[in-house]
DNA sequence: CGGACACTTGAGGGGGGTCAACCTCAGTGG
DNA sequence: CCACTGAGGTTGACCCCCCTCAAGTGTCCG
């Protein structure tokens, strides 16, 4: 998996264990372990790269693009669980089956591992363990502070949280592109899209933000956070 | 950490790598690591066993009673993230300080180990390194199974959710006391106590269960599992 | 038997969903 | 160069699910 969106927070404190966290750089994520190279591979816009129920065969690293990855109801609701940016690993930690679905959202370049070979990895080399859990801890942190929001922040909440995490995953300039449309912010954030459009605006209204066509957005930083309860 | 309350689904596959569940004995936990041993210790109920922000000094292992840890916003909006039960071990992957508190839902009795210890063992034998990656992971599915239920699923969904996982948790009698409040289980799916209470009132009229006193119930498993999408 | 806490039930309100119309803009082809 | 098209985004009107507030009913334990 990756560190996905998790905020860094001043409280935020480095991994508990001797395991560093992976580097930008593909080469050195399994290293010591000249079996297990990732092969280059490419997606476009709104390619699936692997199916929910399907068999977990790779693990992947984004080196380019974003992906998300989503869990589905049968009726077609869906819960985005992950938006994964260079440098992110995902697919793992799924067992032989994939529990998700995981999508390009725009032409996205990866590099793809075998996954019995990262757990051959594993159970051969205690660094590649410890940096394995290592990130299956980030990923559940991630995971429950986005189960905070969904369980008791309101919309404006949820919306303002997710505008500073993103910032902070792409570099913390204030100012960007949303790489996603407002249908995948709804369904990560458990809204709809409508209910995006019109607190976007609340926002932009209060002075917490600008926007400069659909996408592009520049945050008022201490007034978003002013917002988000924590 | 632990399975939590991961419900056990028929998709759901063994552990993808070789490290072996930790079975309900806290003896064999870290088995071939005898430095790494747990010292027994017992909460009363409503006892704290540790708050968020502190440090990190220990990890939990239940071997009698319940725990839910959660997270609280400022303005005391809570969150549970997990309930614990015996055999479960919580309290790892969260860095050098809490990430959320842990109390005692009724007399609990607990062994305590190390933290450093822990990792320790972690970095110097990978069937350790490999166990406490394969209880993140299980860990991780449980809150993105979770957040399905947060962002996508009604009031009567979450709560018919909730009973099969308990059931399930609990040995799958279909009759069981629920070990935890109305407040509990209202904060761990996101809701208020007066929608649990109005929810249970609605599937008891439903037939799909029954109720004795505030909290023994007997599921009718099949009309429940009829309510949860999946 | 009485007090406290957990739980239930009702009445009313609001935050966000639903449905629908409209706007914007990039791409495409005439 | 412009008309057409369709997807993404915005906005409004209405509604419903769940929250809030409040009053009751167990139920456990002194």
């Amino acid at each position: 998996m990756s560190t996905e969106f998790t905020a860094r927070t001043a409280t935020q404190v480095p991994s508990a264990h001797s395991a560093q966290v992976p580097d930008i750089e593909g080469s050195a994520l399994f290293a010591g372990c000249p079996d297990v190279i990732g092969t280059p591979f490419s997606y476009d816009r709104e390619e699936e790269i692997y199916g929910e129920g399907e068999e977990a065969e790779f693990v992947y690293k984004v080196l380019d693009g974003a992906v998300r990855t989503h869990k589905v109801l049968s009726d077609g609701r869906r819960q985005i669980t992950g938006f994964h940016l260079p440098g992110d690993l995902f697919g793992l930690g799924q067992g032989e089956i994939n529990r998700h679905t995981a999508e390009a959202l725009t032409k996205t370049k990866v590099l793809i591992f075998k996954r019995r070979q990262v757990e051959r990895a594993a159970t051969s080399r205690v660094e590649v363990a410890c940096q394995l859990w290592s990130m299956a801890t980030s990923d559940l942190r991630h995971a429950q502070d986005l189960t905070l929001s969904l369980g008791r922040r309101s919309a404006q909440e949820r919306v303002a949280a997710f505008l500073l995490e993103v910032d902070d995953r792409l570099g913390s300039a204030g100012t960007f592109a949303l790489p996603m449309t407002r249908r995948d912010i709804a369904d990560y954030l458990g809204l709809t899209i409508e209910t995006i459009s019109r607190t976007l605006s609340q926002l932009e209204e209060d002075g917490a933000l600008r926007r400069d066509g659909g996408r592009q957005v520049s945050l008022h930083r201490t007034r978003l956070r002013r917002l988000v309860e924590d």
